[in-house]
DNA sequence: GCCGTTTTCGGCCCGACTGTTTTCAGTCG
């Protein structure tokens, strides 16, 4: 049986997906392929082993047809289907699909009528003003197009933080078990939490690097080799993640990792202080510049106090004023994932969520959170089987209920309410003051001009009942440019009427960004870390939320859902 | 293609927005 990742599953059953779209497959059907592939994502168990022990057909969205083809894909290495469709589809076309705005019918359309198969092909139609022509299209849409593939080309050699860490977990797993490793860690931005990434940096400390190279390259997720020599390697995975492996002495190990931990402008900085000292830095130690002497070098901490610096962790490493505060001493005391008590945007199946309130406070108590809210949709977004007025009552009774049967944890009465077009929240006040948290956010008008949605998210603050806004720019990582929003005047309204801005800490998001993250807290506004997880499984994705606050230079004291429930609802209330 | 039965085929969360039209199709979530 061929070892197959999950990931890659899921990719192919989407690209299928794509690929019946653009044959004008039944709309369902497309649907089904696509729901398939987010559920293989999501799965905490090998597909291989659920093959072997035929329960593939118990998974939900996983029927005959679709289970048939990952077993075809597990015992032969490849799907007759997938290939057939491959054949019959112009190759680029799928990825004409990618540019936002840009769908199956319009892609269909403009293979038929102006013979275009490729991204490139699109673009040189589409500034010949060629698409203006076609029926339903005008000048604006040739417009959409140029800049929805500009923004494609700019995200397209990145990946996200959560498939990066990933994919640097399944390596890092595999080469630990390797006789002979016992120091294995990720470097890069990877290790610096960036929201998106180039590529992953591993690191090893060993004695025998060319049979840890040689078992890198046989790595599953290995889809062809770039280069390898004796201690370096560079591979490209199935998920096309560049991925380049150095392997060092242990001894070597802490100066490795902080070298390729980067950011290399943080990196220029250290060597030009290490140079007015006497000494020299690089990936293999400290040394004294005079005889070329080898420092000793334990820890990634000893490095910085080689330099006379305090240690600087990796998330600010960005030679952005960190290593002036190494020098006197001011690094501040960033947040940790163990300072988080609870998570404040979470969905269950009342709306569009996967697992039942009782479900995820079983997860909340496993992870070892004092309080959770329960925040489902409103009305509005039918999409999301938003909840009714009755529907909301008859969650609130219930969170009520299991309260007075749980003592070990809290079940926060929360909504996350839609910021309808014109301004106004999904329900009236007397319905959001019955919740305990209400997080508010926009899922619709995103091209509206700037001061209109900016008005939107003010209006929203003003609202008494309001405590936080969610995802506060819309953005999807190297997907979606935020909506025309004007945060600064956000910023200030946030202050003025004492609202908290979320980190949503979904890798596809983490929204309010770093920089912005930074921006706020120094303006004194509170930042609430909150997964918005529809699955249980995504609860873990916390660790990416503060990540991105200690980008942002956050304290514990910055973030809400540090505080304990009792001032928590305290805050709240206020 | 999946699902749930009303057991063998019909339904599949649907509303808002945009850009094109002049009443709507396509896209998005």
């Amino acid at each position: 049986m061929k070892q197959v990742e999950n990931i890659e599953v899921a990719w192919i059953m989407s690209e299928v997906a794509d690929l019946l779209e653009l044959q004008g497959e039944s709309v369902f059907k497309v649907r089904a392929y696509r729901k398939a592939a987010k559920t293989i994502a999501n799965l905490t168990t090998a597909l291989s082993v659920l093959v072997s022990q035929k329960k593939l057909e118990e998974i939900p969205g996983i029927g005959k047809a679709i289970a048939g083809k990952i077993e075809e894909l597990i015992k032969t290495g490849r799907i007759k289907y997938y290939d057939d469709l491959k054949k019959s589809v112009p190759e680029g076309l799928p990825e004409i699909l990618h540019i936002p705005g840009v769908g199956a019918k319009m892609a269909r359309e403009l293979y038929n009528r102006l013979g275009v198969t490729t991204v490139t092909e699109l673009e040189e139609a589409a500034k010949k003003r060629l698409l203006r022509n076609l029926p339903g299209m005008g000048s604006k849409t040739e417009m959409n197009i140029i800049r929805g593939i500009e923004m494609l080309r700019g995200g397209i050699d990145f990946t996200t933080l959560g498939i990066a860490d990933s994919i640097a977990e399944s390596f890092i797993s595999f080469m630990r078990n390797l006789p002979g490793v016992n120091l294995v860690g990720a470097a890069g931005s990877t290790r610096r939490m960036k929201d998106s990434i180039g590529d992953i940096d591993i690191v090893v400390g060993a004695r025998a690097p060319e049979k840890v190279i040689e078992m890198f390259l046989k790595h599953p997720q290995v889809k062809s080799v770039i280069a390898h020599g004796e201690t370096k390697a560079s591979v490209v995975t199935f998920m096309g993640v560049q991925t380049d492996l150095m392997v060092v002495t242990p001894e070597q190990y802490w100066s490795a990792l902080h070298h390729f931990t980067g950011s290399k402008e943080h990196n220029v900085r250290l060597r030009e202080i290490a140079h007015k000292r006497g000494l020299k830095i690089n990936e293999y130690g400290v040394f004294n510049r005079e005889d070329d002497s080898l420092l000793p070098v334990n820890s990634e901490e000893d490095i910085y106090n080689l330099l006379g610096l305090s240690y600087i962790p990796p998330e600010i490493r960005e030679d952005l004023g960190e290593i002036e505060a190494a020098e006197t001493g001011e690094i501040p005391d960033l947040i940790e994932l163990t300072d988080i008590n609870g998570d404040l945007h979470l969905h269950s199946n009342w709306s569009d969520g996967v697992n039942t309130i009782d479900q995820i406070v079983n997860k909340a108590r496993e992870i070892g959170y004092e309080y959770i809210a329960i925040t489902d949709h409103s009305k509005s977004l039918g999409i999301a089987r938003g909840l009714s007025i009755d529907k909301l009552v008859e969650q609130g009774e219930y969170i009520k209920s299991l309260n007075r049967e749980l003592d070990d944890i809290e079940v926060i009465s929360g909504i996350e309410t839609d910021i309808l077009a014109n301004e106004d929240l999904d329900y009236p006040d007397e319905i959001l003051a019955k919740r305990d948290v209400v997080v508010a956010s926009i899922h619709s008008g995103f091209k509206q001009e700037g001061e209109k949605i900016t008005g939107r998210i003010i209006s929203a603050m003003k609202n008494k009942h309001v405590d936080i806004i969610a995802h506060p720019t819309g953005r999807l990582v190297a997907r979606r440019d935020p909506y025309s929003v004007d945060l600064d005047a956000v910023f200030d309204a946030a202050v003025k009427y004492g609202t908290a801005l979320e980190i949503n800490s979904s890798p596809d998001r983490l929204d309010l960004s770093d920089k912005y993250v930074r921006k706020a807290a120094q303006m004194g506004i509170k930042i609430c870390i909150n997964t918005d997880a529809h699955d249980i499984a995504r609860m873990d994705e916390m660790k990416y939320g503060v990540g991105t606050a200690r980008r942002g230079w956050l304290k514990k004291e910055d973030v809400v859902n540090t505080m304990d429930f009792k001032d928590l609802i305290k805050y709240l209330k206020d």
